[in-house]
DNA sequence: TGGGCTGTTGCAAG
DNA sequence: ACTTGCAACAGCCC
């Protein structure tokens, strides 16, 4: 579920709420989603320790803290992270980690349980192989779409797998890369290599607007995403072509069609890419 | 009922 | 070196 939009619509809310918060004790539930501790190192490393600010790169979220360890944190396909003001608050359903701060509680709740929660360096490389090198961030104001055309025409794997490869480009996941492409007007299964310059610029400015306005919608709930407040996104109904196969295309009428690309459901209009 | 699908990504295998 | 396919997991929907 949670792709850039939807990490950034949970980061905006909690960057409001933690900064400044104290941990003051750690409930680990289910230890394999620590990836690199102990829940009692966890817990050690953690307890008394107060939120700074927090950041994001890709699909990654980084809890900032003020001592020499910081909080990293991937969602995966069901993670969530909730903050409610009230510590007796009812917890989300599948709760998996809580921390109770000076101000609030905080809950990481997780149905497959696949996502990931690591102890990383405050400064410097974090020493998480999938972080470390992970691309651009896919709004990253350095960005220019030509240099993004550029990459893009020297890949060797279809268009939509260049986009899901996150060492490319930080962030987009398979709701995203269908829409961008939509509204390119490129078929998702185009070799890179066959991609014309303005058609590559094209979609490096329809993913960064298929991105704006899921973040302005409150991101996308298609099934399990909630924000950092415990409510659904409403960008659902801003949807081309994800989870409507079968259905008119929005634009020219003709039925969406789903195939496998990338090992990923891929739905595209057959009338309105090419 | 149960098999196949699901928003991610690291690894193995080609 | 690069790309694709599958495993990790649990729930939902035909």
């Amino acid at each position: 579920m949670p792709e850039l939009p939807e990490v950034e619509v949970v980061r905006r809310y909690l960057d409001e709420h933690l900064p400044g918060s104290r941990i003051e004790s750690v409930d680990v539930k289910l230890p394999r989603l620590l990836k690199n501790a102990s829940p009692e190192a966890f817990k050690t490393a953690l307890k008394g320790q107060v939120f700074a600010a927090v950041r994001r790169k890709g699909k990654y979220l980084v809890l900032g803290l003020d001592g020499p360890k910081s909080l990293l944190v991937h969602l995966r396909m069901t993670g969530r992270l909730v903050w409610k003001a009230d510590p007796g608050a009812r917890l989300p359903p599948y709760t998996r980690i809580v921390f109770q701060l000076s101000k609030g509680v905080l809950a990481y709740g997780d149905v497959r349980t696949l996502g990931e929660l690591w102890l990383i360096p405050s400064q410097g490389l974090s020493g998480v192989p999938g972080f470390d090198a992970l691309g651009p961030d896919a709004l990253d104001p350095k960005l220019t779409a030509e240099g993004f055309a550029r990459a893009l025409r020297a890949g060797r794997s279809s268009v939509k797998a260049f986009l899901l490869n996150q060492r490319n480009l930080a962030g987009v996941g398979n709701i995203y890369a269908d829409e961008a492409l939509f509204l390119a007007g490129i078929r998702p299964e185009r070799p890179c290599a066959a991609v014309s310059a303005q058609e590559a610029e094209s979609l490096f400015k329809t993913v960064r607007q298929v991105f704006e306005t899921s973040i302005e919608s409150g991101g996308t709930t298609f099934r399990d995403f909630l924000d950092g407040s415990g409510r659904e996104g409403g960008n659902a109904a801003n949807l081309y072509v994800y989870g409507r196969e079968g259905k008119p295309c929005r634009v020219c009428g003709t039925a969406i069609e789903l195939t496998h690309i990338a090992g990923r459901g891929t739905r595209f209009c057959p009338k309105c890419q090419s």
